[in-house]
RNA sequence: GCCGGGGUGGCGGAAUUGGUAGACGCAAGGGACUUAAAAUCCCUCGGAGGUUUCCUCUGUGCGGGUUCGAGUCCCGCCCCCGGCACCA
């Protein structure tokens, strides 16, 4: 009788013989035509979780069915190693870091495999190891000597708890995105990579993009946050002071009533000096910054700000305006000072009304022109009034107006700014690459030669938990010789942002045990770019702008010529169970170890592909899963049940019966399947339609088997069927399908073969079904040969039982006809 | 507040170009098999109603509109999710 379906050992047997004979490993061919498929590589945290589960399914489908479809796939794996966790390991438990990671990944790579998913592993790549970071202290000295990667000493977020500095985009709301606790702000003296420099490629490489999520791009072109403006100098009456402003309304410039500077401004110091009661101004501006540095928000009821005892003068009224000092103006953006105009900016207004500072209206709507108030303060393009010459035009000409009587009179002139600012990579932690600088008393700032790398991480640390990094303890790694006068030297100890690290591993896969370089160039000519990225929609302002970053900087270097390294960009839903993401602290985790063990790794990755499209949210449900279970040992039993079909003997006969229905509807469903699973996946990524429709051909099948076996046509109808059936399967449940395959008799790799074909002769779109409408309304149904005349057509549709009855003996008004679709009957 | 994306049965979701709303699966209910249960198989399954093998009306967040025809397009609202948030 019919054998079990006993997925440990049908998973088992197939994963190793994929892996002995490398099925899946790739190299550089160019008489196919390539495919790189790639997810965002994992943190080896300890173990794989659902999210990753499906992240990974997906591209295993997009990947399989790419090989079976003659691509040449490269669909590499490795590990982000490097990060916080390791470290704070190393402090809890007392466990090096390098050996907590490289026990997880080894876990980690367990789960993988049983999950039976197609990679090169040969390819695999960590981050952790000097094989991999070399290549980031590299780029890096590139970086440096380009002047891309430069020391600053400015204001920075620095996380308390992680007791690390943070980039501007590892800042949510205020808050640390690891660890969620409030930023604070520190001066400090820190390293950057000079992304700004690359601003505005990094926005008009958004057209080349189209295949991106929106929404990605939107967050991403508001935070590089491109706005043209002009920039405008203040003279302070009684001094020889400018105070530049930028502004992006010049047009308001008759309405500026005054001026204010940002807590942080240099010049705060030098205008107060002198005014009357100078103590408590510096007194309440130190409270104020303090309030600031600690990341304290502040409402709008909450602007508060000083006169500063000065004043300057408006270039454009001549007037004499009050500078002030307040807490509403940001230093890190623009210029740190603002011209204030409270009668068409809400904040300006708020502040205004709060101090009883004057204000000037000198805009208006334009006639007949709808507007709205934002809080009652007109802030949209109108027409000027009270501006001099400039009355009577609109916005848009006074603008350019105004610009040009700035740079004639060399007041200003025209600016573009943008939000995005410049990335700080130092991290004062342990566990990242160290930045191959070398500090001399002598030579100052220095390169850690080319031959010398890696700067290799010091083994014998200790791990405290104390402020500042473990490697500024390490005297064996941070003495020194000066490699230009030998003298006594320094390392320096901050090590880099992990975003570093994946900003370029998606090279690495191309060659990845190069020595020279990098990346091998022809290698990565070959490859690049990836064709299909998949990860999740959280990493849009971090890894995805970095990585576009690094991509335009290695090509600049000569080392690529692609722009963008990923046109193509897949933002997979969350998992989320009983409708939160799933997390230890809500206790609503379903461990995928669990799973593969209860129900194996084909109904697995069935389900999560299954129940909702790639790009939303998943909802994981513990009965569902058990839907896709039952489906895989239906296949497996009605398989068992009919595999005499299969026997040589059959194969060659003819057929003795006439026409069958059964034969002839099965053969339809089967090349409209193909048609309808080859475009879900290859076209739209939809891979739980696909799957319905597998389902549904197997249901068809299986309905139709006992009558198809009754005739030899029928039978090798029924033959064709099943195979086409494992071969859609088999990029979703590949173990399942590859031992099916075997057990009908084929000695070639189901992984191997060819992806099925349709005939569109024999999806029967010859037959159309004609849908009748009376008044719109759907009366009947018919089916009718594909082109048939319309005259034909409407005198069916006319003399339908039911059709008549509604049309009550009345003569059709109009008869809408769509050829091959539809008949309404207008009444 | 600004910018994106959504709202379809009890649930996850289908409907690809304006043309049969609810595919596929889950849950639920009924039945078969069984001493019994599990497993499996079959049937029903948006709502209301009726003369109940079938038929009618109604139905895709709400209100309008365009159209022979709207889940799909347009206008106005409501709600949910995500991102940014004094960016001058």
């Amino acid at each position: 009788m019919s054998e079990k379906y006993d997925f440990r050992k049908i998973e088992k047997k197939w994963q190793d013989i994929w892996e002995k004979e490398k099925s899946f490993k790739a190299a550089e061919d160019a008489e196919k035509p390539k495919y790189y498929t790639l997810e965002m590589y994992p943190y080896p945290s300890g173990r794989i979780h659902m999210g990753h589960v499906r992240n990974f399914s997906i591209l295993d489908v997009i990947s399989r069915y790419k090989i079976m479809n003659g691509y040449n796939v490269l669909h590499p794996i490795g590990w982000d190693a490097f990060g916080m966790p390791a470290e704070n390991a190393a402090i809890k438990e007392g466990i090096h870091p390098r050996e907590w990671t490289l026990g997880n990944i080894a876990h980690m790579k367990s789960q993988l495999k049983r999950l039976g998913f197609s990679y090169d592993w040969s390819r695999e790549i960590n981050t952790c190891l000097p094989e991999y970071y070399k290549w980031n202290q590299w780029i890096f000295l590139k970086m440096f000597e380009r002047g891309l990667a430069f020391r600053k000493k400015s204001s920075v977020n620095w996380c308390p708890e992680c007791q690390t500095v943070l980039a501007n985009e590892q800042v949510i709301s205020g808050k640390c995105w690891r660890c969620d606790a409030q930023v604070e702000q520190k001066h400090m003296e820190q390293w950057f990579l000079r992304i700004t420099k690359y601003a505005d490629e990094l926005l008009t490489g958004h057209k080349q993009l189209s295949k991106w999520p929106q929404n990605a791009v939107t967050m991403q072109r508001n935070w590089i946050g491109k706005s043209k403006g002009a920039q405008l100098f203040f003279k302070v009456s009684g001094s020889d002071i400018s105070i530049e402003t930028f502004t992006t309304r010049i047009d308001t410039v008759y309405g500026a009533t005054f001026l204010v500077l940002s807590l942080e401004h240099p010049l705060c110091s030098e205008l107060i000096k002198g005014s009357e009661n100078e103590g408590d101004k510096r007194r309440w501006i130190e409270k104020q910054r303090n309030r600031q540095r600690l990341g304290e928000e502040v409402l709008d009821d909450e602007k508060e700000g000083i006169f500063s005892g000065k004043t300057a003068v408006n270039p454009f009224t001549n007037e004499p305006i009050q500078i002030w000092i307040a807490n509403y103006v940001l230093m890190e953006y623009g210029t740190g000072a603002i011209m204030a105009v409270p009668a068409h900016d809400e904040r300006d207004f708020q502040f205004a009304e709060k101090y009883s500072l004057p204000v000037k209206e000198v805009i208006v709507p334009a006639e007949g022109a709808q507007h709205c108030d934002t809080n009652g303060v007109f802030t949209e393009y109108g027409k000027l009034v009270n501006s001099g010459n400039y009355d009577g035009m609109t916005s848009q000409q006074a603008i350019s107006e105004m610009i040009k009587y700035l740079q004639n009179k060399g007041l200003g002139k025209e600016m573009v700014l943008y939000r995005l600012r410049d990335w700080g990579i130092s991290r004062q932690r342990y566990w990242g690459t160290p930045i191959p600088i070398i500090y001399c008393k002598k030579c100052g700032i220095t390169k850690v030669p080319y031959k010398d790398l890696p700067v290799t991480l010091p083994s014998e640390v200790e791990f405290k938990g104390e402020e500042g990094s473990p490697l500024e303890r390490s005297d064996e790694f941070v003495k020194t010789k000066c490699p230009l006068c030998n003298g006594e030297a320094r390392r320096e100890t901050d090590t880099m942002d992990t975003f570093f690290d994946s900003s370029w591993y998606y090279f690495r896969y191309c060659s990845p045990s190069e020595e020279n370089f990098p990346f091998k160039p022809e290698k990565a000519k070959y490859w690049l770019p990836v064709d299909l990225y998949v990860g999740g929609v959280e990493h849009a302002i971090l890894h995805l702008i970095y990585a576009r970053f690094f991509c335009k900087v290695l090509r600049d270097f000569g080392l690529t010529d692609i722009d963008e390294p990923f046109p193509h960009y897949l933002a997979q839903g969350m998992v989320t169970k009983d409708g939160s993401a799933m997390s230890k602290s809500r206790g609503n985790v379903v461990d995928p170890d669990d799973m593969v063990n209860k129900y194996g790794a084909d109904t697995v990755r069935l389900f999560i592909l299954f129940a909702a499209p790639p790009e939303k949210e998943f909802a994981w449900d513990d009965k569902g899963i058990e839907g896709c279970y039952r489906f895989l040992n239906r296949v497996w039993i009605f398989f068992q049940e009919n595999l005499e079909i299969f026997e040589k003997h059959e194969t060659a006969q003819i057929d003795g019966h006439g026409f069958s229905e059964e034969k002839g509807n099965v053969e339809t469903k089967m090349h409209q399947t193909i048609k309808k699973v080859t475009g879900d996946i290859g076209d739209r990524y939809h891979l739980n339609t696909a799957i319905s429709s597998i389902m549904e051909f197997f249901n068809e099948v299986k309905k139709a088997a006992p009558q198809l076996k009754s005739s030899l046509s029928g039978r090798k109808i029924l033959k064709q069927s099943m195979e086409a059936l494992l071969k859609l399967l088999s990029p979703f449940a590949p173990h399942i399908s590859e031992e099916l395959w075997e057990s009908t008799g084929h000695d070639s790799r189901l992984v191997l073969s060819s992806w099925p074909g349709y005939e569109p002769d024999l999806i029967r779109e010859d037959i159309v079904t004609i849908v009748v409408q009376v008044n719109g309304k759907l009366r009947g149904k018919f089916e009718s040969e594909r082109n048939t005349p319309e005259e034909d057509v409407k005198s069916h549709a006319l003399s339908l039982e039911h059709v008549k009855k509604y049309m009550r003996n009345q003569e059709p008004k109009k008869i809408i006809y769509i050829k091959n679709k539809l008949v309404n009957i207008v009444i």
